[in-house]
DNA sequence: ACGACACTTCGAGGAATGTCGTATGATCAA
DNA sequence: TTGATCATACGACATTCCTCGAAGTGTCGT
């Protein structure tokens, strides 16, 4: 069992076009900071400073690519980052960069990428 | 001297743009596994099936985002990736997200993550 | 010098993406 | 039920991005 699932090339693009805008990227990091709770479409607008429609439309984004997800807490909607999906997409970059050892980068450690059971969830 | 340099979130978003599209995530892969001697840019068209324009292209994009590097080597020019971009790309998503442990990813170890500036990944 | 080769630059058309006001659905308080 | 709040769906517009043929630049072999 691999916490990260194996991503394809199409899943990485998805992925990385999700986080390619910087309001996206600035929602992202607030989510992987706020941790599993995740943080209310509400709050993560005032933060942004983004009106309503235009923060649904990165949130959805950052959901169709699986890179979030979303929880309803009564009125409001939580959305939190998806560390696993992360964890994919950092190994799909990184994947065979190993192979020239020496020029490798530290996420690329082959010590630290093949043994880490950090399994969570992924819906 | 870090090796990766601090990332801003422009840098990031220029990043992250640049492997957001199928063909340039396709030749940035094939440039990370090839190593630091790189490729031309003629194998690169030929494995990717792309004309040469639109080669350049997309090379251009990567090279300007900081991702790869291109040397000259008589009538050919030489794509290379740069290791450390891609390590500073990944060291700013997973940045802070250790702070709820339990569900953070492999690359954001904080044993790998925070005291790199010496010594690196081992041989 | 000449011709061949490897790649880049230029330019234009078509497709995809981002923005945000307004309307609508869902939930809660009274 | 009524009214308020939180968020999403829809639609239209502007802008940016991708593609690729043709022409141009630099390098090599003879």
């Amino acid at each position: 069992m691999k916490p990260p699932p194996p991503l394809d090339a199409d899943d990485a693009v998805a992925a990385l076009s999700a986080l390619a805008h910087p309001h996206r990227l600035a929602a992202y990091r607030l989510l992987v900071q706020a941790g599993p709770d995740g943080l209310s479409a509400g709050v993560i607008a005032t933060r942004l400073d983004l009106p309503p429609s235009s923060l649904t439309f990165h949130l959805q984004q950052l959901c169709a690519a699986g890179l979030a997800g979303r929880r309803r807490a009564s009125r409001m909607i939580f959305y939190a980052a998806d560390y696993a999906a992360m964890g994919a997409l950092v190994g799909y970059l990184t994947e065979n960069c190993c192979g020239t050892a020496a020029t490798c980068v530290p996420a690329c450690d082959p010590a630290a990428a093949a043994p880490r059971a950090s399994g969570r969830k992924s819906a």
